[in-house]
DNA sequence: CGCTCGCTGTGACAGACATCACCCGTTGAT
DNA sequence: ATCAACGGGTGATGTCTGTCACAGCGAGCG
């Protein structure tokens, strides 16, 4: 039985639906009506980009559905996905707090349901609603943990099939589990994939032959099966 | 001339000298006295373990002088050195906040001023105090930003010599400018450096002198000079 | 003094991967 | 229908760097 406070958050959050998981979206009734005076909702289209590295923080958006890749590129213009932004992501947040120009790009990788709050708004709220501040932390340190592993990933690997076998792996958990092992929806191009693990488009390509060879994957249009999830688990050493 | 408030900020925070940019030293007096009350403060000799990665996570350590390397290991027994922590770094903040394992080991460098918060404690004073929280907040941002810039390193660069000149030129801003360079004290093994930048101990022996023979460094005793910062800048696409 | 131990310096060698080059199939536009 | 653009597949080649092996060297110590 619902209380008054989740009807409540219904009103306000319509666009989530994942109260809960959700920063923001399961605060006192006072701060949710604070958020939601100050937010621009809307819906970007796929390839919009949010924000741009090296840019002046404006805001920070919320990515409330839909996905988003944070990308940063070398001087050389060598591109590389840090991360896939998935729904409940908070994004350009460090960058807003500390007032330094975005660390990353964030560009949407498919129609996506985005509130965006200005940076004062943003920080006028940390400060009035210690609850907006605390959830903002604990989105702060998920993001943190989650680059450490990334870190964890492309520095203690020694082979690139290595990478390449972890972020499958990684992806499984998001799967749906058949008879003829975990379906997942691969999205991404040999390239992009690439840029996820810092190597070349034909190293993808050939490692996940490689893999098929071995009877880890196979691949059906665009769904990738993964068959040998523990053998997939014992070459990395990581 | 001091106000109140930094007198009592001496009073408590007798270690800190760096009020300001430290996380909590600069807080309300009411807010430092609750900190004060929960803080065991004490000295670390060099080589202690703060926390290891994959145990629960105990509390926060503020890091107020001294330095600690915060490292991951491989099932294999490679060790990644993700950061060196400097004075006035919170770490175990994620882990506390989250209530998950610590994702990373911390050991300290050398002899250092530490003081330690309960993990209950801190939550208490995050949630009593949104000023507490506001800076635990900016120190995540911190981090997290700093994990951003490793991950661009690790993945971007094409050699691993570009990964070296960047450690190196990291380390620049917080060298002494003298006639022959700048000057920089490195208290890192060739081991503890190739672990910083995911390469064997021989590759960064072999890269050190390459970068001598081309007069980019110079090496006396435990000086590095740093001869051609913009020759160095140059060598890096990154 | 001779010893060990940890750190540094090199050589030889092989394997992994980036690069370049080209081919093929699909898609979508003209 | 034709063509360009894009994604994917594959071979040849060179280079970087990880690995193994060993030598020198200073510090600390019995």
């Amino acid at each position: 039985m619902p209380t008054p406070y989740n009807l409540k958050m219904e009103d306000h959050c319509t666009t989530c639906s994942h109260r809960g998981s959700r920063p923001f979206c399961d605060m006192a009734p006072a701060a949710v009506e604070a958020l939601d005076a100050s937010k621009y909702s809307s819906v970007y289209p796929k390839g919009s980009l949010l924000f741009v590295e090296g840019e002046q923080p404006r805001g920070v958006f919320m990515l409330c559905s839909g996905r988003a890749k944070l990308t940063t590129t070398s001087t050389e213009g060598r591109t590389l996905i840090l991360k896939i932004a998935q729904g409940g992501e908070l994004l350009g947040a460090s960058a807003a707090l500390l007032g330094r120009p975005y660390e990353v790009s964030a560009e949407t990788l498919e129609p996506s349901q985005i509130s965006f709050i200005r940076r004062d708004d943003f920080m006028r709220l940390l400060s009035s609603f210690p609850e907006a501040c605390l959830h903002t932390a604990q989105a702060l340190s998920e993001k943190y943990a989650s680059a450490q592993r990334e870190i964890r990933t492309l520095g203690l690997a020694q082979t690139t099939s290595e990478k390449l076998a972890k972020l499958i792996l990684g992806w499984v958990p998001g799967g749906e589990t058949t008879s003829e092992g975990t379906r997942l929806q691969i999205l991404l191009t040999h390239e992009e994939i690439a840029q996820m693990i810092g190597t070349t488009r034909e190293t993808v390509t050939r490692l996940l032959s490689d893999f098929k060879r071995k009877k880890l994957i196979s691949v059906k249009g665009s769904n990738l099966f993964v068959l040998g999830q523990q053998r997939m688990q014992d070459m990395v050493s990581i």
